[in-house]
DNA sequence: GCTATATTATTCATCTATGAACAAAAAAGC
DNA sequence: GCTTTTTTGTTCATAGATGAATAATATAGC
């Protein structure tokens, strides 16, 4: 059980070492994904949801996106209360180069399990939910 | 690679809710476990050696700690830099609560993962580092 | 139509974690 | 012995996450 939180917590650190050469950490990078696949302004509160964190957080994430340059916030057309965010032209730039650097973690990590029956593994991953 | 963190999110979060119930979080747990078994005051930077982690961090989680009373700061007879956290009775008692708890989740995990090859789980999971 | 309820984003307080800067004290070097 | 370096714990700023409280606006109920 420790085995696998530290097994993570070794994959996570390489993400965000890696995405930190570009200046993103995991959380920016994850929201920006989703953003930048949308390819549409959405909700922050649809974002939290498809996130699956609380709304106060995407607020501050994207607090931060926003000063980086790689999120806007734009008016919901239609509710007054409803904010949306958009990924900025750098935004969609800096996600397609965390996502090659995530690519390139994964890569390394299918070697690092090479000889090791993946499905079996997938399947034991799968069950804890 | 994500299937894995999500586990591990998972099985974290289900330690977390375990030791809610008396009060502690992982992160107190961790700490006070260390100290208990330790059965004397350890100093400040060992404990961070030994948690892998911050001395500012051991600071503030120490500081948390004794404001529950389950952690008292103690001088270092020899240096007079030194810091060192020993557990209290409450800390002993806390931590004991916490170590069922925590081995009730590993009781569930174990069932959770029956049928499946535990040594092959192990082998992979040790791999990454 | 107007009231009651629900939803939206934000703020605030808290927890966990990191790293930089700092003061105090110990250890090394000479 | 006295300077230089290192170590020790703390503070501060920052990032990320949560949950409670709040104000503004929508929506439901009647």
């Amino acid at each position: 059980m420790f085995l696998l939180m530290h097994a993570a917590g070794t994959v996570e650190k390489r993400l965000e070492d890696a995405l930190g050469t570009v200046g993103l950490s995991l959380a920016k990078f994850g929201a920006l994904t989703f953003l930048v696949r949308a390819g549409e302004p959405l909700s922050l509160s649809e974002c939290a949801a498809k996130m699956t964190c609380v709304r106060s957080n995407i607020t501050q994430l994207v607090d931060r996106l926003e000063s980086d340059g790689l999120v806007r916030r734009v008016d919901h057309p239609s509710d007054r209360r409803g904010v949306m965010a958009a990924a900025t032209p750098l935004g969609i730039e800096r996600q397609a180069a965390g996502a090659k650097l995530v690519d390139e973690v994964k890569r390394q990590f299918a070697k690092t399990l090479s000889g090791i029956d993946r499905g079996e593994l997938a399947r034991a991953l799968s069950a804890i939910k």
